[in-house]
RNA sequence: GGGAGCAUAGCUCAGUUGGUUUAGAGCAUCUGCCUUACAAGCAGAGGGUCGGCGGUUCGACUCCGUCUGCUCCCACCA
């Protein structure tokens, strides 16, 4: 079999996953095995991959496969998320591309648009996903808006109304008027932004709505507003105000008068401590105003322009309305100064529009109690946030969260199962057979087209929080007639949930609370929260800013395998990547380093009359312990959620251990045979590390397994065992170093003197070297001859300690007397200041008196290695001089 | 404004209850090699006063305080 020096993944990668779909080896069907479960955080039906994706889901491929080697029942439940805001606007841009208006669309033309498109774009990702390798059981891919989820959604809306948690009220909410919806507390975006702190004077009535010649001056932000006041107010202690209890102001402008109240919510110390209060359109005066029972004026309309209530720039954007009203201000001697002022706004996430705090009539979700359980599932350690440190942020959130606003003014969506009677009362039901059924109980003979349903749909994460028991069981456990479900009782709760910090609040917490509601338990028991990928410069991936490649374009270029190797090298829990082609380029190189290897292996013939040799006995015996040893490390880290220290170790001990020290030590000479009994280890060995490689690398690994020996039809590395930890010794694998040691120390004289890795040359030794591993010392270092004496008197070449071992590099001629006294007085110049700390540790009275015996003892071992080194220089140093 | 976290080689990070670490890895760098598996490679080498200062301790990268710098989260836009 000819193979080619470069691995060649694209070639590779479809074959394979063609035949894992074909075997149907990632479905997974609840059976006598352990399950290890977890669900897709779903990405949105109109994604596209991004390489926060790719990061998520190699992390949770990786797994996903590990589990299923360890012998676990491995289910990863794939799918999508409706995103209603975010596929509403999509649809919204392609209707107006094609020149159409969704306002001139009814609801249910709307959503044939909406579907129309979901079915041509909607799953481009998942199938981006398939490129990666990712193992999920395709079988089970759900979509929240899917006929049997969304019904779990309605369900529990209304399971949640019956209990009493869901009403509906007028509140002030986040409103869009990009979007013309309501968003959550969560959706908004606080982001510093310049703006101006207008100071206004307000003059003081003389009680028939005339100016009198006396003024007030309030700070604002907002002047666009002022035609909503409602009042002013200042803080009852502060004296520079009094004289304005009882008085009645006018607004500039439209001289309409209010009053001056005093409330402590003012600041005395902020602006000019006199606050204009407009209910309407901040929260706080909101508040204020209810304390005082103000009449509330709203002016700004849902797209954020001034209404007639206004009274003035009525049909005016909010931020034309500001420019204009300063002016106007100015004119009319109202604008007493103009600062530059920075302060925090609210953003909407989705839009990117200016919030702005609006009175609705909205649903909202009561939380208290939800979220004390879901803080007692973490805080009990029911469930593990990986990274630890997510667990305050958590706590704090679910310590001040509020009443959730859960309607949201769109179409793309589940509408809310509420129905309204023609006097006002509301139903709440099911099916709108269920709720007529309802409705005539209140009124009798109510016809069908008398109930009025709620035009609002729910807030996506309504859906999305009901994930890991949905995707199992859509008739959603707490309701009436609700069945035991197999796949839920076997799968639930999921085992691992890989997402970003980014949706732990708007999507983990949730799900906890919908998981202790419905289950009585905990959705999964780990969170491994990954962090954010950033570019070199350390600027999140965006789209706007066009610094994230494309990942299949990375794929298509490198292979699945690489792009996986370098999201994965630089990745510890939490902390953000920092995203570089180059860590790629380092996968692929791996790629290549595991493709070669095995041609090496390949190419060999064996003799199976050859005896084993000494050398590939000891190099057996050495991998084959460390291979343990390697092993047991890489399942800790794994157990830890250390999948890039899991990686790099993996990566280590097949580059260097086995392929620079392994195979060299093995390798037949050019056109000799290799004896059975190494050869068949060896392949052992590569299998074994097959297997350790397979869930970070699926591809190459299926391909090399497949190649290494025939295979049955329907045979797979993914349901290999992982390799076992057998009992390994320790001390030979140390030993083994010092081999390496000397190997090393013996090439470096070779690269100083500038002698040829063919010429072969004669060592002398000093000390206990283990004489079962000198024949590594002479293969890897082509050292013909090793000679044991008690000393290295009047000896030509070069010395170096292996340890407390001499060595000697015996070189005629070669030896610069002056350079290797140079290096010797350096390095025991080095040992002595060594020395002097070590006793100086030693004669601390303290120390030997507190430190533990093992770690004095570990000191005078120190000492004696150093005494005895300390000589052997000293003594190679009189040598040299002497000459 | 409140809270959390981070700061270790040029870069990205390990360093697991303070003691065989006057600190390790990968990448990058430098030197020598086209040695018939791999130049996407081989061999070798250099590189850090562990952000600053102070404290606890026989002993601090590790614990405490403080300062500086960065990041993130939360927060009602007078």
């Amino acid at each position: 079999m000819e193979l080619d020096v470069k691995y060649n993944p694209s070639a590779v990668e479809d074959k394979w996953y063609a035949y894992w779909l074909d075997n149907k080896f990632f479905h997974s069907e609840p059976d006598g095995r352990k399950p290890y479960s977890v669900v897709i955080p779903p990405p949105n039906v109109t994604g596209i991959l991004h390489m926060g994706h790719m990061l998520n889901q190699t992390l949770n491929d990786v797994l996903v496969r590990k589990a299923r080697m360890d012998g676990y029942n491995a289910c990863w439940v794939p799918g999508t998320d409706h995103a209603s805001i975010a596929t509403e606007n999509k649809v919204v841009k392609m209707l107006e591309e094609k020149g159409i208006k969704k306002a001139d669309l009814t609801r249910e033309q709307f959503l044939e648009y909406a579907w129309e498109w979901k079915e041509k774009y909607g799953g481009i990702i998942l199938q981006q996903l398939r490129k990666l390798g990712a193992s999920c059981d395709w079988d089970r891919t759900r979509f929240t808006m899917e006929p049997a989820l969304s019904e779990a959604v309605i369900n529990t809306f209304v399971y949640f109304y019956k209990k009493g948690l869901i009403y509906k009220g007028v509140r002030m909410v986040n409103w869009d008027p990009d979007r013309c919806t309501a968003v959550s507390d969560e959706e908004v975006v606080h982001k510093d932004t310049k703006s101006h702190f207008y100071h206004l004077r307000y003059y003081i009535s003389d009680g028939n709505g005339k100016p009198t010649d006396k003024f007030l001056v309030i700070a604002t932000t907002r002047p666009e507003t002022i035609m909503a006041d409602a009042a002013i107010c200042v803080n009852p202690a502060d004296e520079r105000h009094h004289w304005l209890r009882g008085k009645k102001v006018l607004i500039p402008l439209i001289n309409r008068e209010i009053p001056v109240i005093e409330d402590d919510y003012v600041e005395m110390d902020f602006g000019t401590g006199c606050l204009k209060v407009t209910p309407a359109h901040d929260v706080h005066d909101y508040e204020i105003g209810m304390r005082h029972n103000l009449p509330i004026l709203d002016i700004i309309d849902e797209h954020g322009r001034l209404n007639e209530q206004a009274q003035i720039l009525v049909g005016e954007d909010r931020f034309v309305a500001r420019k204009k009203i300063v002016k106007m201000l100015e004119e009319a001697g109202n604008l007493v100064k103009v600062e530059e002022y920075i302060s925090p706004v609210g953003y909407s996430e989705k839009s990117d529009a200016v919030i702005e705090p609006r009175l609705s009539a909205q649903w909202f979700l009561k939380m208290d109690k939800l979220a004390a359980d879901a803080l007692e599932t973490v805080e009990s350690g029911r469930t593990k946030l990986i990274p630890d440190k997510y667990r305050n942020t958590y706590r704090h959130w679910m310590e001040t969260v509020r009443d959730w606003c859960i309607s949201r003014q769109l179409w793309w969506g589940q509408q809310i199962p509420a129905y309204y009677l023609p006097d006002g009362r509301i139903v709440v039901e099911a099916t709108p057979e269920k709720a007529l059924e309802e409705a005539r109980k209140l009124v009798p003979g109510l016809k069908a087209e008398d109930l009025k349903r709620d035009e609002d749909v729910l807030d996506t994460w309504f859906s999305s929080w009901l994930w890991p028991i949905s995707v199992f069981d859509p008739e959603m456990p707490g309701n009436p007639g609700h069945k035991p479900n197999a796949d839920l009782a076997y799968y639930y709760p999921t085992s691992d949930l890989v997402t970003g910090p980014d949706i732990l609040f708007f999507w983990v917490a949730r799900m906890i609370m919908a998981g202790e509601e419905f289950m009585g338990r905990e959705p999964f028991a780990n969170v491994y929260l990954t962090g954010i990928v950033r570019d070199k410069l350390g600027r999140k991936m965006s789209k706007s800013l066009g610094n994230s490649p494309d990942p299949l374009e990375l794929i298509a270029k490198y292979g699945a395998d690489a792009v996986r190797i370098g999201m994965l090298l630089c990745s510890s829990a939490g902390n953000d990547i920092f995203y570089d082609e180059s860590q790629i380029e380092q996968g692929r190189n791996f790629c290549n380093k595991i493709w070669n290897s095995f041609r090496l292996i390949k190419g060999w013939t064996v003799d199976a009359s050859l005896e084993q040799s000494e050398v590939n006995k000891v190099a057996v015996k050495w991998f084959s312990n460390k291979l343990s040893q390697v092993v047991e490390t890489v399942e800790d880290h794994y157990s830890k959620y250390r999948i890039s220290d899991a990686l790099m170790t993996i990566y280590k001990f097949f580059w260097d251990d086995y392929c620079a020290w392994y195979l060299e030590l093995v390798k037949p000479a050019y056109g000799a045979a290799l004896d059975k009994e190494t050869y068949d280890n060896t392949l052992e060995f590569f299998s074994a590390l097959l297997k350790l490689i397979h869930p970070v690398m699926p591809f190459i690994t299926e391909e090399l397994w497949h190649a290494l020996e025939p295979r049955k039809e329907g045979s797979t590395i993914m349901y290999e065992h992982t390799p076992e930890v057998k009992a390994y010794d320790k001390a030979f694998i140390d030993a083994f170093e010092l081999a390496k040691e000397a190997a090393g120390s013996v090439r470096s004289v070779r690269q100083q003197k500038g002698i040829s890795p063919k010429e072969p040359l004669k060592l002398v030794v000093k000390g206990a070297f283990p004489v079962e591993l000198l024949p590594v010392v002479k293969k890897l270092a082509n050292v013909s001859d090793v000679d044991f004496r008690d000393n290295l008197n009047n000896l030509s070449g070069v010395g170096f300690m292996v340890g407390t071992i001499e060595m000697f590099v015996l070189l005629e001629g070669l030896v610069n007397a002056e350079e290797e006294i140079a290096k010797l007085e350096a390095a025991l110049e080095y040992q002595k200041r060594f020395l002097d700390s070590v006793r100086k540790k030693l004669s601390n009275a303290n120390f030997t008196a507190h430190a533990p015996e093992a770690v004095v003892a570990g000191e005078r071992k120190k000492e004696a290695d150093s005494l005895s080194k300390i000589a052997s220089y000293e003594s190679q140093l009189k040598q040299l001089k002497n000459n």
